[in-house]
Parts: C-alpha cells; sequence; structure tokens
DNA sequence: TAAATATCGATATTATAATATTGACTTGCG
DNA sequence: CGCAAGTCAATATTATAATATCGATATTTA
C-alpha cells in the first residue's frame, strides 16, 4: 500500500537496526506471549519508543493494538520481508586470500539468506580448487558465469590496487550491489550500491578514542 | 592549546573521514607542490569545502594560509597524531577461527601501528600453535598476559555465544577498547569502547537496495 | 604599489535524525 | 457499564551534521 514512498524514507542508520530487532524478535519466548509492546522492546534495546515505532511501522503491514502490542511473528516476517530475506541472495567473492576464505567458510551467513555460490581469483595455485565447498575460478569467467548463475552481489576481498578493477569486472557482469572489504573507494555506475566495510575507519575510532583515554 | 574541547567535539562521522583524508594525502605528489588546499581535497574526494576545513582545523595545529593552503606534511603528521598512529597499539585477538586467523594475518594493519601481538582460543588443538607468526595462549592466560604486554585494545572473533564472556575476561584483563566482530551486543563498562563490525547491518543495506531494484 | 584572486575561517542556513510530548484508542477491571 | 491503565500513532521539539554564504587576508601580478 504504502510501500513505495516508505523505503524512500527509510534511513540507513533506521536499515542497520532491523537486524538487531530481528534478532531480538527471534530471541523471545514465544509460548508465553506472542505479542510485544514498542515499550519493552525499546527499553530492553536501549532506544526510543518512537523510535521503534517508526521503524517498526515501516517494515511492518499491521500495526500494534493499544493495550496488546505487536504480534511477533508478523514483526519478524515483515522485517524478513522487507530486507529480502525470504528471497535468497546470490553472491560470488573475488580475492580468496585469507579474508576471502574466511568469508567463503563463514556459516552465519545462511540465516540473512546470502549464498556465496563462487569464488574468483588470479592466482593459478587456487583456481579449480574448492573452498569450503565453493570452486574457485578465473576472474575472467566472471562474466560469463554470473548471469547464468543469477548472481546479484559481489563480495570484493581483493587488494586495494586491483579493487577498482575487480569491481569493474563484476559490475559488466552483472551484480547490482557491492560489498567491498578493500580499502579502496570503488567507483560505480548509478545505481549500484557500493557497501564498504572499512576498517580503517573503524580503527581510527578505536585509535582515537585511546589517544582520549591517555590524556 | 584548544586540544581539549577539539576532541570531545569531533563526530564519529568526521574521525571516520581522517583515514580517507590521510590516504589522499599520502598518495600526493610532493615532489612538484608540498601545499594542498582544502578546495582541492574537496573536490577530489567529493567533499564540501567547509567540511574539509572543519576537519582540518581540528586535526592540524597549523592552519592554511589564505592563497596558498596547508602544507601536506603538516595535515600530514597531524592526522597521524590526532589518530595515535605516531604511538603504537597493541592488540590481542581472542577466538581463532576463519576470520580471526584472517586478521592475524592480514598485514595492512601496520600503517595504522596497530600490532595483534597474541591470540587466544579455547580448542586444545590450537593452543602453543603460531598462526602467522603470533602465538595461541589458552583464553585464561589473558589476564596475566595482556598486562604485561601492555595490550589496550581486544579483537573479538569468536562465536557470539560466547562473545560476552570474551569480553568480559579481556576488559577484566585491562583492555580498554573492544573491536567485536562477533554478531552480539557487548555490554562493558563506562570508559570501555565497544566498535562493532556487525556484518548484518551492512547485509541489511545491501538486501534492502536490492529488494528496491526487484521492484 | 595597488588591484585581483585564491584561499582561509567563521557564521548562517538547511536537512536529517533523535528525542519528547500529546491525544486517542483498546482492553481489562471495579 | 464506565473508568483506569497500557499502548499506539502522530506531532512537536531538540540536537546534530551537512551545506552554503560571507568577509578577511596573504600572495601574485600588472
Amino acid at each position: 500500500m504504502k510501500d513505495d514512498k516508505i523505503t524512500q524514507l527509510m534511513s540507513h542508520q533506521a536499515i542497520r537496526r532491523l537486524p538487531h530487532y530481528l534478532k531480538y524478535l527471534k530471541n523471545l519466548d514465544t509460548a508465553s506471549n506472542d505479542r510485544i509492546s514498542a515499550a519493552v522492546m525499546a527499553a530492553d534495546l536501549r532506544l526510543y519508543e518512537g523510535l521503534v515505532r517508526k521503524d517498526l511501522a515501516f517494515v511492518s503491514s499491521v500495526s500494534g493494538k493499544p493495550r496488546v502490542g505487536f504480534k511477533i511473528d508478523d514483526l519478524i516476517s515483515g522485517i524478513e520481508h522487507f530486507l529480502g530475506y525470504d528471497m535468497p541472495n546470490r553472491a560470488v567473492l573475488a580475492g580468496a586470500g585469507h579474508l576471502g576464505k574466511a568469508l567463503l567458510c563463514y556459516r552465519g551467513f545462511e540465516s540473512y539468506k546470502l549464498e556465496i555460490v563462487a569464488a574468483f581469483d588470479v592466482a593459478e595455485k587456487l583456481i579449480g580448487s574448492e573452498i569450503c565447498g565453493k570452486e574457485v575460478f578465473p576472474l575472467e569467467k566472471a562474466r560469463d558465469l554470473c548471469p547464468r548463475l543469477n548472481v546479484r552481489i559481489g563480495i570484493i576481498t581483493a587488494p586495494a590496487a586491483v579493487a577498482q578493477e575487480v569491481c569493474d569486472i563484476l559490475v559488466d557482469a552483472g551484480v547490482l550491489a557491492v560489498w567491498n572489504f578493500a580499502p579502496a573507494q570503488l567507483s560505480v555506475p548509478r545505481g549500484i550500491l557500493v557497501q564498504n566495510e572499512n576498517m580503517a575507519e573503524s580503527l581510527a575510532i578505536l585509535s582515537n578514542h585511546l589517544t582520549e583515554k591517555r590524556r
């Protein structure tokens, strides 16, 4: 119904809160009570009532009832639907170094319906091998393979020096979103999303905190 | 001089921009010109002049000169000093699984003067072994080892289920900042910083983007 | 030496998100 | 059957950060 304007209005920060709601809701004991109020959620998650209500209003088609609250199952399926967790996302990973291997072997992605279906690299000795059940292909194969496997997400764990080049190949191969672990600023065509996982930024905050502490 | 109030006012988002400034500045060719203006930086980094100037004013003791700009070296050392990169930070890592190994072997931390000096785990077969030159100790040793090695940062790459427990041990061992890669919300005493590297949050944004695209 | 200009730093404006407030609506209980 | 309590949803306020504007100043050049 109001789905169209909704997504435009939801801020990135709000979207980031959704997984936390989801985890919280899934950990609730629905046996005793299948309802939850925004007030209780806010208190438990250390947020504000209004904020939680606004977020929930975005993602859930059903609204809460006074004196009763929200039905937990509705909220869970609402958030999962909004995030697309009810529709699997296929990804490929480029750069099978230490970090790449770690991501290829990480089991946690299953619950987010993210499936890494293949890896790419340029190192001869890696090509053809399997890492946690995922085959490593030469990078040139991406153009051919991604469309066939219906891949929408590209994960870049290649060195910064080649990150842009790798990114271009993946975008050309049809990925719509790039999850970038390389410390490089990628430029992409309009409409493609780049989500940076920049450890330098996090380290800056850590380091700054420690520097302040020293004073 | 005005260092005291300065750090209070710098937002996390501003701190996150600092590594980008640093990288940009280091890549400049100082042979031809050892100065840079905030206007040029802003244009190259796709930011606003005023924003860049405000950020630089925080981190650099020397101010820019009209018609001339800032001395590149001054900015670099200013940012590095502000972030504490001129004073090495020692860290330990808890949880030597796939991700833990990747971080232990990652060379990129050197440029941020972050040194991972040891790892902890509970798995018998890992204890005593070395991963990329770093020894793995039993978790109980943290309390003893961290103070002796002057460790200030704890990196948590343990499973979510035990993350809080691990965190408590590290905090007790004297770390002042925790870099948390586990998908868990950690609670710590006042004054301890937790920097979450939450992949679920990033995935939410990616997934949401793709869901929007599908419409 | 005076005018032009690039650049700075400070300030004002706008946009956005977080927080607080208010009124209305169900339900349960006296 | 009506009143109190719990909860929602909408709105108003505040806080924060991003963006735009403006006057001041140092350097260059005519």
